[in-house]
DNA sequence: TACATATTTAGAATAAGTCTAAACTGAGAC
DNA sequence: GTCTCAGTTTAGACTTATTCTAAATATGTA
């Protein structure tokens, strides 16, 4: 995606693209990584001029979860990664080496009707913990 | 569950059934709330004649994580909750109340085998956010 | 009893995340 | 062009979840 599509998709959210969140959401939508608040501070910070704060990337990343522009995944204790891929899609945990895959939703069964009348299904999240094959 | 039950299942998965772990034990199996660790430490402490450590409640609780008489549940980040229900299950988060229920496997259809043969899938969790409806 | 080992403890340390109050920025109003 | 003000960024203090540490206790065995 180019800067100026990003900036567009800010400006669409309500978010203004100042340099630190154009920054930082430019990172989160070249990368399939998954990183947490601190790796987005690791990597974005050296990009930049300037400094950046640690308060500026947790109020980014809010800002940009609240707009609907990135999403938290939780799978793990005690951290929260970011992912600019909104779209359905669940998460695949490779044990060995750690790395967080998305498993696009039509890979599994649509399960919002699952739950019969009781519940009502706003969102669900599908985390697979296992290995990768070979090839 | 009966005391000397649960006695015997921590001797049978090897961790030595001391009072604070029975009494830890006992809360966790007798609880569908999910309690967060310092949750067992306030409705536990109150059950003991003497005091309860909060690192005694941390490694009992991953003793028992470790030793497969409970398991970890993420739902929400920066805690985790523990679950002495290790049947195959998911959950439900009621996004009103922040109460968790257990969804039984059989309430949705089995997962592991359809990622195909690129992935080897050890487990899953699958957390829906919704709400109850009335009755 | 004596010794070794496992367990528990209080409190220090760490790490993720939030808050605060001051400094900075940039877009109008004049 | 300066003034003003709201919005943003900043460094660092603070909070909270969790782990670590080193000393004290309990347990099991010889
Ligand atoms: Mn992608
Ligand atoms: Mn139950
Ligand atoms: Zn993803
Ligand atoms: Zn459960």
């Amino acid at each position: 995606m180019e800067s100026q599509e990003i900036e567009k998709l800010l400006l669409s959210k309500g978010v203004k693209p100042t340099p630190q969140r154009m920054v930082i959401a430019e990172f989160l939508i070249h990368t399939h990584s998954h990183p947490t608040a601190e790796e987005v501070l690791e990597e974005v910070s050296t990009k930049l001029p300037c400094a950046l704060s640690r308060a500026t990337v947790y109020n980014t990343l809010n800002s940009l979860v609240q707009a609907g522009v990135i999403q938290e995944v939780f799978t793990e204790p005690g951290k929260t990664r970011y992912d600019a891929n909104i779209s359905d899609h669940h998460h695949f945990v490779d044990v060995k080496s750690g790395k967080i895959l998305d498993i696009p939703g039509d890979m599994v069964p649509k399960l919002q009707e699952q739950l019969g009348a009781k519940f009502k299904v706003h969102s669900y999240q599908i985390t697979f913990y296992g290995e990768l094959n070979e090839q």
